[in-house]
DNA sequence: TGCATTTTATTTGTCGACACAAAAACCGGA
DNA sequence: TCCGGTTTTTGTGTCGACAAATAAAATGCA
């Protein structure tokens, strides 16, 4: 794309509105590892490319190290955050607990177009299984179980959860990269069965099955990470 | 205080230092209730009042917002949040959870200096309480169970469980302040048990203990809310 | 050449000013 | 008095510029 066209897209644009933009691209490209983790931000060549000062640039960052995506060295450049490897047990941790308290208050708190939604993104991301599209089954997995968390309507674990599912992404996207793509086949069931406890407000069984999903993610990160510690050490 | 002071002791201050005050000092100020919940905040004012430009200001204000304690209303003023009495149950049984996971990690993972940290805070709780002071107990009462959090190491948890606490500061001062500042000793033993819990690594014991504290703070501010109300009927 | 020190360059943090949008005040007619 | 539209006021969103701090380059000395 013309590097020109972002600036004189944003040429005419509603006040207020500059600062969303900018957040949103740069979030989208912190996930998808477009910005690789450690990489320096400069806000004056963001500002160029945005057509823009730099005082919405810097009100992005400030939001973005709000939800520890970005990192701010002061008086030096921010760069992107990096993945914590060495903790990553905290992360399945929190990310464990969350599967299962969101899928729980879905089978309790749901309501009917709340399954309509869910639904949605399981087709969305069963499509993407059968075209063995890895990155949009990730996007589409993190909102099936976006969407469950609102269901669930806690803000406080729909805030939690939804970062948790960011960060997972960045993970996820690099074990992809790495495995040449191969996916899972049995995330899809899971799911399907994952809406059906839901439907069934069988809170037990959401927790159950929330947990083994959950379970299945980790196990396959785990011996990503365990694989390429592996080759690190042939290196 | 000489409203000038403020504007005088900043005049020479480090850089980068500015925002870091600003942001403490709302904070603290949302969250023991100076500044009530709806109020407007008036950048130039406070521009003026800490003798800085709106910038530093406005960049406190976004950190704020992030963390929920402030609302941003587009081209007006920005407010302080309002406590959502409604749904004020998905506050609580994120509280809950939050109580027994930290809990439990700190009775997994915890050092010995943590303990000493634990105990310290634990202390200055129980002199708030042997002193009848309202304030200083929910002071220390958080930073008790913030010392828990961290010693149970789990970022993610720890970072919701602090948003919790300060949200739960907002609530139980408001509480104490209509009930005449009446303190329940329980709490102190309490923690007691929980301190002991945790250096025995007996991660039941720690949970059992964390949710009967959750239910403990749930049900007393659950009666005040509905004394409150009823308060409202009869108007 | 190698190291310590000074100088330059780069990038952030802060400022004051202006443009814009929404709310509040104003006003004239019924 | 009340109501619709107009003007003023208030306070944010954005900008360009400058100052401070750090890193990189250059310089001097042994």
């Amino acid at each position: 794309m013309d590097p020109k066209s972002e600036h004189d897209a944003q040429s005419a644009r509603k006040r207020g509105s500059g600062v969303r933009i900018v957040y949103e691209l740069l979030r989208d490209e912190i996930i998808d590892l477009s910005l690789p983790p450690g990489s320096p931000i400069d806000e004056v060549q963001l500002a160029e490319r945005f057509g823009m000062s730099r005082t919405p640039i810097r009100e992005a960052l400030v939001r973005l190290a709000g939800e520890g995506l970005v990192e701010n060295l002061p008086n030096r450049s921010t760069i992107v955050s990096n993945i914590d490897f060495v903790n990553l047990h905290t992360f399945f941790d929190a990310m464990t607990l969350m599967y299962r308290v969101t899928t729980r208050l879905a089978g309790q708190y749901h309501r009917p177009e709340d399954l309509e939604t869910i639904r949605k993104h399981q087709a969305r991301f069963a499509a993407a299984v059968a075209a063995a599209d890895a990155l949009a089954m990730i996007a589409a997995n993190r909102d099936f179980h976006a969407a469950v968390a609102e269901a669930g309507r806690n803000p406080y674990f729909t805030g939690l959860f939804l970062r948790l599912l960011d960060e997972g992404r960045r993970i996820l996207r690099l074990y992809y990269q790495s495995f040449d793509d191969r996916l899972p086949q049995e995330y899809a069931t899971e799911h399907d069965g994952i809406i059906a406890a839901i439907a069934a407000r069988d809170v037990d069984l959401c927790d159950r099955l929330a947990r083994a999903h959950a379970d299945q993610i980790v196990r396959q990160i785990q011996a990503f990470v365990a694989r390429d510690q592996r080759q690190d050490i042939a290196l």
